[in-house]
DNA sequence: CATAGTTTCATACAATTGTTTGAAATGCAA
DNA sequence: TTGCATTTCAAACAATTGTATGAAACTATG
């Protein structure tokens, strides 16, 4: 038991190479060469090569969820047991948001690894994704609690939605840069929250949009929106 | 040249294979063998493995692209070169969504296709999408047309918002309806689409979200949010 | 030291995969 | 039919990959 050594580098360049190159092309013998071990060393201190990833995405993945809830907590805290939704919205977004954007050069291995395993999303690391729902349901309960005359369809819809705008930014941070020219700034991470807590709270607590001139597209509103528009 | 069957065989059972189990375990010989011809066939009418996922993703790319470009048109046309941005924001994510929502037994291999490529993001995939900037860039400018009293970075976010609101909610509509405990009917099409529109709008248009009572965070607001508010 | 347990290593294995090849079949024009 | 081009086919190729093996090296305990 003294050699978690071994497993210490191996887990260290795997992280690395995952970051750098993605997972698709980078082998079991381009990590165990870039750790300096040897081949078999991988199978006899993971068992496999997904569970290897397994392991890195649970290390970091609970790490975040961590922080989360310790952001929760803390705005539970001070709420006295109800949070305001902004709060409950920025724990729930930040922590990831903080770790995957953000300057080149301050952005950590573990980020740039998160990313790679959001964009490409290899099978061990879906089947891990799977199993997130609990952790996403303290959120919904904090928020029921903080909107308690919102119906649950919309909160979870509002969380769906907050989730989406930080997911994907990370995702397609470079789209939106290119598309935007550099005018959108992705490397102000406290701009990029606020502006995601600030739409989603607004789609959380269903506050409506002024009505448009003219409903331009025979389609008409599907929706039945007029539902409990009241105040936090 | 008459031998378009073989060529259209191939994409055929590529496509509802592809579809079904997704991009990492559909072989080239799972294919020839779904679509009843030989293994070099492939090679033969796409030139490689690459070269006909491409082709398919192509295709349905700019099916989508048409239809989205169609729908802005006819808005822009209705408002007499100006359409309303609620308009814009439905043809920017109506027709993605009408494709890959609703219940099962509607929807079509093509769109289950398209899912799955916005989920695994294989390699070609990824080579097509950096494209589709110049795509977007259409909707950029009808935004800024019919909210020219706002400023480029705001409605370049408000774009990436919807983008990402629409996108994920694709992805992920597995894990809301799981989240739920079924109460988010994501086969209610035209809901999800009146649900992001709504919510894109008010990211758009630039609403201020109103004033909580207590922030509750030490950190305040980072971005001066109160930028010209006018109304479309 | 000796022994048992752990860890490392070189090497081989087995399976899969996309691709190529060269001949056979097919279609079509002269 | 003859001749030419296109298309199909079975088979083999070549490379890669994750995994397994069994012996050697190492560590720590008795």
């Amino acid at each position: 038991m003294p050699s978690d050594r071994t497993r210490a580098l191996i887990l260290d360049a795997a992280e690395r190479l995952y970051a750098d190159r993605g997972f698709a092309d980078v082998t079991l013998r381009d990590i165990v060469a870039a750790a300096g071990v040897n081949l078999a060393a991988v199978n006899y201190h993971f068992g496999s090569k997904d569970e290897l990833i397994a392991e890195l995405f649970v290390t970091r993945s609970l790490a975040t969820n961590r922080e989360r809830l310790a952001e929760l907590k803390a705005a539970e805290a001070q709420g006295g047991g109800r949070a305001n939704i902004e709060a409950i919205v920025r724990a729930l977004v930040g922590p990831t948001l903080r770790g995957c954007l953000g300057p080149d050069n301050e952005r950590s291995t573990a980020a740039r690894f998160m990313i790679r395993a959001s964009i490409e999303s290899v099978p061990p690391i879906r089947r891990i994704k799977n199993r997130e729902i609990d952790h996403l349901r303290k959120f919904a309960t904090a928020m029921r609690r903080s909107l308690p005359d919102r119906n649950d369809v919309d909160l979870y819809w509002g969380l769906n939605f907050a989730l989406a705008m930080a997911h994907q930014t990370i995702r397609d941070s470079e789209r939106l840069s290119k598309l935007s020219e550099g005018k959108c700034d992705l490397d102000d991470v406290t701009d990029v929250i606020e502006r995601i807590v600030t739409v989603s709270v607004i789609a959380l607590t269903g506050r409506e949009a002024e009505p448009t001139a003219l409903d331009s597209t025979g389609l008409g509103r599907a929706v039945p929106r007029a539902e409990d528009l009241r105040r936090v």
